[in-house]
Parts: structure tokens; sequence; C-alpha cells
DNA sequence: GTCGCTGCAAAGTCTTTGCAGAGAG
DNA sequence: CTCTCTGCAAAGACTTTGCAGCGAC
């Protein structure tokens, strides 16, 4: 048994997604940029969920040399949400985060006082969901659920 | 059998929901305004779930004479949001949508074509929500349920 | 009368857009 | 080369805030 299996996982789900992006920016008459592999990139690393704004410091710290503007993240988001490649959650007023959506479906639960985004699925609400959809004659293209409380570790 | 029945428990709840309002302020050493019952009164006729600027708009045209600023709707949805007599939806990047929160708890379907949102509640889902919270030591508050699609209208 | 409330306008956030030069194909 | 992208700065959309006068209690 190889004890790197996670690691290979894991940079052949990086390859395969990086391909579909080219390939749709290919499709789309769009050009692939270093920016853009960079913004893929840096979603696909964080294991959080990415406002534009914390995406945009990340990005300038681990490439201070590329100066990636605010906008050009704005712009790639929202190519990234339209093409499905990443998924978004809102927050109130305060804007958005995201996260790729190349992930398995899953739900999630917030931490009102300390932010964590915990993420869970259930195969009951999931069944349930289409069930209603179903009877209601709601076509269903997305769903998304958000349990807001307090976290196991604030508790304390 | 009297057929005004549900005229009267309406009004009944509007006139319990306005006690429990002037009750808060004075508690909470606020005073009650004409704005403010407006608001809660606008909130309370609504089947829809209210943008400010369209509470704004619905009172303009109602209640001319009051020349309601946008600022007091802000202002008075904050306060109401506090108070837990109103919930909030968010949607995308582009404001929120309020609606009384008196009501029964309910999650929300959301039609991408023409913006219906119709409401329903499923007790399974409520259910199996308090079970995972609870399986992992998560204190719920509140929870809340969007699923996107195409409503039956739309459709055809 | 006091002190909170309101409308107004100005200031803040967050996000989008116009533009001229840079760069991918 | 062409035509899209990018960074910048300005503009936009939505929301909040400061202030002076108004109004509830």
């Amino acid at each position: 048994m190889d004890t790197s299996t996670d690691f290979r996982e894991r940079t052949v789900e990086y390859t395969k997604l990086l391909t579909d992006f080219k390939n749709l920016l290919k499709n789309n008459n769009l050009k692939f940029t270093i920016q853009r592999e960079v913004i893929l990139e840096t979603l696909y690393n964080s294991d959080e969920h990415l406002s534009p704004e914390a995406l945009y410091n990340l990005i300038q710290k681990k490439y201070p040399q590329l100066n990636t503007g605010i906008a050009t993240i704005y712009r790639t988001l929202t190519l990234l949400e339209e093409s499905e490649i990443v998924t978004s959650l809102s927050f109130g007023a305060q804007g958005k985060k995201y996260e790729l959506g190349a992930k398995e479906h899953h739900d999630h639960m917030i931490c009102t006082n300390c932010g964590l985004i915990t993420e869970f699925v259930d195969e009951e609400i999931e069944k349930r969901q289409h069930f209603i959809c179903e009877k209601l004659g709601f076509k269903m293209t997305e769903h998304s659920m958000q349990i807001y409380g307090i976290c196991k570790n604030c508790q304390q």
C-alpha cells in the first residue's frame, strides 16, 4: 500500500480540474491566463470558503509579483461561477464566499460566534428535497441549506 | 359558522404583533413612531418577501405625506431583525429581503426565472436537522434552506 | 423639557465597468 | 497580428452614519 495516495489523488484531481477549465476557456474563445490559473489553484488549495477579498489577499501574498487586481478576482469568480466550477454562499448584506463546486454537494453549518463553516451531507434531507420538489412541480436546479448556531469549541 | 374567521384572526394576530413591538420598544427605552408602525404594518400586509427598497416604495405610495426616508427603513429593519420580529434572506451580492418572522418557520423555494418565492415546511427535514446538530455537538440557533429552480408556471 | 427619531445628504462597503496597454493564441 | 485580459481608477448599487430639527412620552 502506498501512503502517498491522498497526495496523488489530490494532484490528479487538480489536473483534471485545470484541464476542464482550459477546455471551457477554449470552447468559449477565452484565454488561459496566469491570473486565472492562480485563482483556480488558490481556491483549490484552500479548505475554507473564501471571500473575494480573502482570495485577493492570499494571492497577493503568494504571488506579489503578479500584482493581481481585485477586479480580476471578481471577474474570474463570476466566470467560474457561471461555468459551475465554483459555487457561492451569501452572507447577509456583506458579500459572498466562494468554494470549488467540483466537490461533492454538501450543506453548511455556520458558527455565529467564530465564523467557522462546517460542511455536511445528509442523504435523508437530499431525498426529501427531491420529493418535495416533485410534489410541488418545481424543477430544482440547486439548493443550499445553512444551519446557524454555536460550534462545539465556542460552547465551552 | 362565521365566514370572516380569516379576517378576524388576522386582525387579532396583528394586534398582538403590534403590542409585542410596543412592549419591546418600551422595555428598551425606544419610541413608538408612526414610521415604525407603518413599516411593521406594511410588512404584515405583504405576502411577499420585501427588499428595503420595495418596502420603501410601498410606503411612499401608501403614505406619501409621511415622506419616510430610506434610512429609516433600514434602521427599523435592523431593529426588527435584532428583535427577531422579522427575518432576512440573502440573495447573492444584491441585498436582502425581509419577512415577518412571527410566522411559523418555513423554508424557501426560489424561481430563478421569475423570482417567485414559495414557502414550505417539512417536518422530516426539520427533525433531521436537529438530529445532525445533536450528533455533531452543534448548538443550532436557526437555519435556512433554499431550493433554486424553475417554478411550475415558468416551465411552460 | 428631554432624549430618541427622522430626513437629508454625505460617507462607507462591496462590486462592476471603461479604458489603454499587455499578453495569449 | 488580433482580440481578449488585466490593472487602475472611476462609477455603481446598496447600506450606514452624522447632524440638526422634530416629536413621543
